[in-house]
RNA sequence: GGCGCAUUCGUCUAGCGGCCAAGGACACCUCCCUCUCAAGGAGGAGAUCACGGGUUCGAAUCCCGUAUGCGCUACCA
């Protein structure tokens, strides 16, 4: 049987990156498997909706390139996809289980639950419904159902006993059933909760293997109960380690950057968030860092999946960046960041910008960028007409403003003259000049690269000033020298 | 409180009984290259494998207990 899996996230929000590594390690155990990859919307919490949020899941999927075989936009044959729009396949299936005594009917006010649950805990007691609709008799309910009272479906768990199931990544795994207790199938409103719907859905889809956060392992046995309800063979189940934030405590906003969408604002190649998620409860062997998606591909498998919870450093994912950025073609690289560019540099620059020009830069700076965010601030001295920086630059570690104005002076001439306008020529030139002044190359170079560039870090100072060409080189020393006047 | 899962350098991890007085990567430090900054190259520091008991000729690897962390304990997912 071919392998079919599913990435079910609810729209809430806009998912974070342990929401997204769970589709992406569903993905490619499809994909490696040959197998289907189905995306399920689990809008049943009508409460939490949050609108825009379905078009971020989508976003953030098709940013990584996680393309699925049946969902939202394209379909399949076990759609809808949605599960608002199968409402009427979970009430079928909660009316069954409750007309063959495996489910009951419950009219228990969320009051008086509340109460219970709140008195469970001050007692330090262990916390659940007391079942005590459990066996209501006919006429009870039917004094309930005349008074109007609207109810919700509860599940009837054994009573003793225990269930085990086995996990591909955490084996056997055993919960004794006096710990459980009668879970909602069916709310008031209409909708199901999370575990009759998935456990529904996930036997009609056909799904063959769940794979989804830790967090789900301890509800993992009321599903298994479910299946057996129904008599449906239960899926395989793989309960993935969870991504914690820095301090330990589950991703959240406050450990800045968490949804990925921020991530692809923010610069980064979605090759290398894909790289980086990989590695995070993966690994292919003992040294493998940089692995491509084709790879990734073909050497995922569930068994080189790890259990302990990772934390999500940020710190690796920047160098990884960098890394995937500098193997990036020249002109790849001039489109991946065309549109940051545009976004970041001032907007007193005329658009659309210079791509030709911007082009002759990408050679001098593709290496010094580790994100695609950071380049405007690498290029923008190349295209501001007014460079701004401390005239004390153009004469710092003790030279004296004579001095500078004298290597400016000599530095204008030469400029004015070399030919032809390339690195090389520029530097035969200026190179020797440092020695006729009695200055360190160092020194001076430092003082042409804050002229020209208006910063003491930059690309190497003759490309640089070539790519800048003879005009603004000369205007720029010239302004220079006038500030040292 | 109950239940469950987890526990190897600061972080991501390799390790599925002997090849490990524990390997790789990020970050950090030093050096090289060098006109600055990067990139690149070479080194370094960093883990008594949470702790305590077993099992075994032999344990990071198997078992038990303890501690710690995390998760679940909703008519949320």
């Amino acid at each position: 049987m071919s392998v079919r899996v599913r990435y079910a996230p609810s729209p809430t929000g806009t998912p974070h990156v342990g929401n997204i590594r769970t589709a992406l390690f569903n993905w490619l155990f499809a994909r490696n498997q040959g197998g289907q990859f189905i995306v399920r919307i689990e809008d049943t919490d009508v409460e939490r909706l949050v609108s825009g949020a379905l078009e971020a899941i989508l976003e953030s999927l098709r940013w990584l390139g996680l393309n699925w075989d049946e969902g939202p936009e394209v379909g399949g044959p076990c759609g809808p996809y949605i599960q608002s729009q199968r409402l009427s396949l979970y009430h079928e299936h909660a009316r069954r289980l409750v007309a063959e005594g495996q489910a009951y009917h419950c009219y228990c006010s969320p009051q008086r639950l509340t109460a219970m649950r709140e008195e469970q805990q001050r007692q330090k007691r262990p916390s659940g419904y007391d079942r005590r609709c459990r066996e209501l008799t006919p006429q009870q309910r039917a004094e309930y159902e005349t008074q109007g009272i609207k109810s919700v479906v509860r599940f009837k768990a054994p009573l003793d006993g225990q269930t085990t199931f086995s996990d591909l990544i955490r084996d056997e795994v055993t919960f004794a059933h006096s710990t459980l207790d009668d879970l909602v199938l069916l709310k008031s409103d209409g909708y199901p909760t999370y575990h009759l719907a998935n456990v529904v859905d996930d036997h009609l889809m056909g799904i063959t293997h769940v794979m989804r956060a830790e967090e789900w392992l301890p509800s993992t046995p009321r599903h298994v109960l479910l299946y057996d309800a129904f008599g449906w063979q239960p899926p395989q189940f793989a309960h993935l380690p969870m991504i914690l934030g820095p301090d330990r405590s589950k991703l959240s906003k406050r450990h800045g950057a968490t949804s990925l969408l921020e991530y692809r604002d923010q610069g980064y190649l979605p090759e290398a968030m894909m790289n980086f998620l990989a590695l995070l409860g993966w690994s292919l062997d003992d040294k493998t860092e940089t692995i491509d998606r084709d790879m990734l591909v073909q050497h995922f498998s569930i068994e080189r999946v790890g259990k302990p919870a990772a934390i999500f450093h940020a710190d690796k994912l920047l160098w990884m960046n960098g890394v995937y950025m500098r193997q990036l073609s020249p002109q790849e690289w001039l489109k991946r960041a065309l549109p940051f560019l545009d976004r970041d540099l001032p907007p007193e620059l005329p658009r659309p910008l210079p791509r030709d020009y911007l082009a002759m830069t990408v050679p001098l700076v593709q290496d010094r960028a580790k994100t695609l965010a950071e380049i405007a601030g690498l290029v923008d001295f190349f295209l501001v007409d007014e460079l701004t920086y401390e005239a004390t630059l153009l004469h710092d570690k003790g030279l004296d403003v004579e001095t500078s104005r004298k290597a400016l002076g000599a530095a204008l001439d030469l400029v004015s003259s070399v030919a032809p306008f390339d690195a090389e020529t520029l530097e035969a030139a200026l190179r020797p000049l440092a020695e006729q002044l009695g200055l360190k190359t160092g020194t001076l170079f430092g003082i042409l690269r804050v002229a020209t560039t208006g910063r003491t870090a930059a690309p190497p100072l003759f490309a640089t000033m070539a790519v800048l060409g003879r005009e603004r080189c000369l205007k720029r020393l010239e302004t220079a020298l006038n500030h040292l006047a």
